[in-house]
DNA sequence: GTGTTTGCAAACAATTTGCAGAATT
DNA sequence: AATTCTGCAAATTGTTTGCAAACAC
């Protein structure tokens, strides 16, 4: 079996992700581990941080455009992708047990469990669109 | 503006797409119009692709794992990713109104869709999974 | 003729991998 | 000492793009 061993850049990694709300990229983390580390690896964050998926400890959220994103919230939620700036926001909403059921009932084949990422513009985004002038 | 003109390719692809339902990606409709266009390359059929869903003919699904996959069907409705088989079939279901309206009941920010991806076995692999002798 | 579309190849972005050396147990 | 982890670079995968020629209107 496995045996994993202690690694300052994965701790530092999961520190890193932890308290955060906004769903880094492999990249943001790279960026900001290289003030603590800086010669780490790409690699070695992209490794890290699938490991870290792997045993549960974080989570990984797919399906927007661009890079996958990662989130310290390893209890399954929603997600919000902003259409006009892109940003990946939390939805405090428990996935519905029931949207489960409702699938089984309209397919054959064992559903275990969704995603679901909701799009639209974000409260910043809003907020810029009303200061800003009528574009001609 | 625009001035769309006819290409043979385009049309081949899109009849293609009709009546599927199994959501090929790129790489498989590539395949399978060089039966009709063997010189056709895969640029084209991307940029045709991107083009059929900038207007309205198929749509895009993104958010498994590999390549984006292309559907004829415009309407909203569900998908499914077999965990097993990596296939992805379609959940006859109405995407629920109800939900866009918790989520923006939850959230701050203007919410105007959402996509859900379910996932589990599919039937084929769970025949497959009884037919199998446990493995040691 | 003008503007769109094509094939080809090169470019690109995100992620993964092979390997020799460094760190952990 | 054995094994895991790291940095680096090269490789992969999926997709996009620049360009000259071909095609549609």
């Amino acid at each position: 079996m496995k045996a994993m061993k202690y690694s300052g850049q994965r701790e530092s990694i999961k520190e890193f992700l932890a308290g955060r709300t906004d769903h880094p990229t492999a990249d943001t983390v790279y960026m900001n581990i290289r003030k603590l580390y800086p010669n780490i690896s790409l690699g070695t964050v992209y490794r890290n941080l699938s490991l870290l998926v792997s045993i549960g400890e974080i989570s990984r959220i797919s399906g927007m455009d661009g890079a996958e994103r990662f989130d310290p919230n390893t209890e399954p939620h929603y997600h919000f992708v902003c259409r006009e700036c892109g940003c990946v926001q939390d939805i405090p909403l428990k996935p519905l047990k029931n949207l489960d059921r409702m699938a089984e009932e309209a397919f054959d084949g064992d559903i275990e469990g969704h995603t679901t990422l909701f799009f639209g513009t974000c409260m910043e985004c809003q907020k810029k669109a009303l200061d800003k002038p009528i574009a001609l």
